[in-house]
DNA sequence: TATGAATGAGTCTTCATTCAT
DNA sequence: AATGAATGAAGACTCATTCAT
């Protein structure tokens, strides 16, 4: 009976879960799942540690809930491409954009974006939530080259592999993880080898 | 202070010492580094609590001490390129030989790969210790291109992009992790990029 | 944190959290703080284990607790001198009075007493706060004998030293320390000496 | 038959007992015996943890022989009093050179002091050993003021009281205990009341 | 709905003591 | 007589979860 948790539909509700959700998200991110425990979420939320486990099953309920509610914003960045697609001879510029702005994102949440990843590769959940939204991204990307005419075989995959490339090296930027990197020569690297892959 | 950690001389010792972390290792990566406790270690190990703290400082020691020991085999296979260069028209090949290998190996340990993955993000000395492993690939990668008298410009930061690409190739076709890509054009794709970027 | 103490605020909680420290004080007067558990404490105390934390910080708060609630009327009786002063001439008399109250309240904690004792010896803590209460009894004492116009000469160093008697004294007689002592005489011995002390 | 103590008959053996004593008894002192380990005591007497169960039944048997051969010389220098007597009209200034001597001993070993002293209020063997120790004392310093012609009635209450005083007194010294007392002037006090019992 | 006190199983870690060599 | 590796029980403390109010 009581164990039922409670879809809250009151506007007040509403608000308390998100907040819920935001604080607990932003402790865990900050200082890891582990490290975190319910009776801070409950305080940074302003609630009782009761009141939680009215919203949430468990804790591991709340971490889902918060990538549910920000995964997009703060992992994926590169949806921030013209949704209507681009001049062709653009296309170096635009993915300049992206860069600079998923850069630029990311350095709002070093430590969250390190503690994401991890639990991406040890929670199943997690996981299958993550790898969606990275798929979305991935067919997104091949969708608005082709609303730009950029059209090549294989469209799919290579938007799976850009995504990647600019991942991969947005991470190392923000984070500068190795000193003796040239990351300006590198960032034009990757631009190139995308330009390339898709003529 | 009688907290030393005894640094074993004996065969046995070494033998025990060694086996410890193995099995924490293997542990750790089956279950998670906070889903594994001390006493689940030792018992697996064959040996009681307290010996393990005669070897190890703490559990989180354990974890290090098997990355230190397991970590260049499982993740970077890619050392398995031929250490005195190749042929410049073998690179194809090599590059594929280098994917299987990568591929074969990773498939033996999927869950442990994650696990480390996962820790890599959240723990400082896991994530030096890895990336330090990651840079030394990437130099002896460009060595060995060198050798081949592939010698671009800007090759370090050339290896690190064809180190990422490979990895996060090998990542997706082990664990397949989208069902809706071809993953053997894939490959294709990615050796195409590599060798053209390298030309 | 999470790690917060609770100041108990509802009557419930306050009787609760001077329930643990009275169980407490008791077990380790009895037993020795090192041979006394904090599992032993909560079931003494009626509570789990986790609630002693939400009240202290450490077993150790534990003990201090105790001894600020309890250590004035146990150890330092000789407060009990009129505060008013008193007419000199009945000073043998009112010294005989402090040392009879003393030594009928040290009987009731025997055990107690020594353990006490013991860790005023081995503990910064206790240490501060019971020579801290020794010298507020010193300068109390002192006090009370110049409102009864026994003011001589270094007062202050007079009454420590007679506070030192006294205490030294009773100790003897509550725990017949030696076989071979005649403690009547001794008693009368040093108010003899204590009052020429103060001529 | 392999548990019994065995009583070292050898010459080295006799030394390696009593370097574990030393050894153990310094350590218990600095530290505390609960603090305080059995392979700390066998490292600091270079030996190993298994001899010591060989000359020991356990690690309080090393306390208990720690005391017997050194509390005589750390904790009474009273009877550092000349054996056959002295002049009754330097009895101030022996009283004098004993509380000096007293003094600066015990400055040698403040940790220890307390340490002992703590113990003897919360171990049943260790305080009878000191009582005994105590009354030794008492008996020595009744016997020596006889011989130097000081033989009031109740001389052992007496001396006992005198023990006293000049124990507490040097404790304050040494440690300084409270800072608002005048200790030189104290020490004459001291020294005028007990020259004034035995009057 | 909401509170926050209470629970108690679970965790890491220490250490006196034993025992194979 | 000696070693020091090994044992494993015991202890302090944490925290997700429940429940009386």
């Amino acid at each position: 009976m009581s164990n039922e948790i409670r879809e809250p539909i009151q506007k007040r509700s509403i608000a308390k879960k998100e907040k819920i959700i935001k604080s607990g998200f932003e402790l865990i991110c900050d200082k890891g799942y582990y490290n975190t425990n319910t009776a801070e979420i409950a305080k940074a939320a302003g609630v009782s540690t009761g009141i939680v486990y009215q919203y949430f099953k468990d804790k591991h309920d709340i971490l889902i809930a918060g990538l549910n509610l920000y995964s997009d914003s703060v992992f994926f960045p590169i949806l921030a491409i013209p949704e209507n697609g681009f001049d062709k001879k653009d296309f170096r510029k635009v993915l300049n954009d992206i860069i600079s702005k998923f850069i630029e994102d990311h350095k709002l949440s070093k430590q969250a974006h390190e503690e994401i990843i991890a639990m991406v590769h040890s929670d199943k959940e997690v996981s299958k939530l993550f790898y969606e939204a990275e798929m979305e991204m991935t067919n997104k990307l091949a969708e608005v080259l082709i609303k730009s005419s950029i059209e090549p075989e294989n469209i799919k995959e290579k938007a799976h592999i850009a995504v990647h490339l600019i991942d991969d090296l947005c991470h190392e930027v923000v984070y500068h993880k190795h000193d003796d990197m040239n990351y300006d020569e590198m960032v034009t690297l990757v631009i190139d080898l995308i330009v390339k892959m898709f003529e």
